[in-house]
DNA sequence: CGGTATCCCTCGGGATACTG
DNA sequence: CAGTATCCCGAGGGATACCG
C-alpha cells in the first residue's frame, strides 16, 4: 500500500473527518458517480475525466477498491478487460453525491462567478 | 446531469467540479456545519477543530466568505468581536454536509478500519 | 486494452510569533 | 479577543515513458 509513512497523522473524530479521508481526493466522487452511472471500465472513465492523468485515475480506482467502494473484475482475455462496480457501500454512498452534483448544477451561475474571481484562474 | 454526448468534455461545467473547488478545503465542511450549529465565533470554531492552526481557520473562513457561503459581522468594541453566520446559499447546503456526516457517523466501523490499513493514524 | 515506474512540482496547510 | 506575517514541509498529483 502506502511506501512512506505520514507524518502528520490522520485524525478520526467525527464522520465528516472519516469522509474527508476517504472520499476527498481529487476524482473520487466523480468516479464513484461515473461508476453508479454504469460507466465502468478504466477506458471510459478516462474519459470522463480527461483532466486527470490515467496513473491517477487508476490511483484513486485502487484507493476506492481498498477502501470498499468499489469491486473490480479482470476478464482473461484479450484484448484486456477490467470493470469496476460499486460495492453495497459505495451504492450507499451515491444519493450524497448526487445531490451535491445537483447543488452544484442548481448554483452553477453563482459558484462560477466565485470561482473565477479566485487567483490563477486562466 | 447527463450521461450522454459528451466526447471532449471542455467543462469545468460539471456540478460537483465547481463544489470540489468551493468546499473541499480540509476544514471548510466542518466550519459549514458548526457555524449551522450556532457557533459563529472564531475562537469557539477554533476550539471545535484544535487539529487546525488558528490561521488555518481563518483562511478558510475567508475563503467561505469569499465565496458567499458565511457573512461576517464584525463588532467596533473591546474586546473584540466578530460572529459569522451562513448566508441563503450557506444555508442550503447544510442539509448536503450533515448527510455526509451521518453517513461517516452510521459507517463509522468500516471507515476506521479502512482507513487505519493504509495509513498510521495516531 | 490494461497497469506501473520515475521524476518533479505545486500549494494547502502546519508551526510559531507577532500586532491591534 | 481577533487577525497577520514568515517559514516550511510533505502528500497529492501532473507528465511521461514503459511493460504485459
Amino acid at each position: 500500500m502506502r511506501l512512506k509513512e505520514r507524518k502528520i497523522p490522520i485524525q478520526q473524530e467525527c464522520g465528516l473527518d472519516l469522509i474527508r479521508e476517504v472520499l476527498f481526493g481529487k476524482w473520487k466522487i466523480h468516479l464513484l458517480y461515473y461508476i453508479g452511472q454504469g460507466i465502468m471500465r478504466p477506458g471510459q472513465l478516462h474519459k470522463e475525466i480527461p483532466e486527470a492523468s490515467r496513473r491517477v485515475v487508476n490511483m484513486q480506482l485502487k484507493s476506492l477498491e481498498e477502501d470498499g467502494f468499489v469491486s473490480k473484475t479482470i476478464y482473461d482475455q484479450k484484448p484486456l478487460k477490467a470493470e469496476y462496480r460499486l460495492t453495497y457501500i459505495g451504492f450507499s454512498v451515491l444519493p450524497i453525491i448526487t445531490a451535491f452534483g445537483n447543488w452544484g448544477d442548481n448554483n452553477r451561475e453563482h459558484l462560477k462567478r466565485v470561482i473565477s474571481q479566485k487567483v490563477n484562474f486562466l
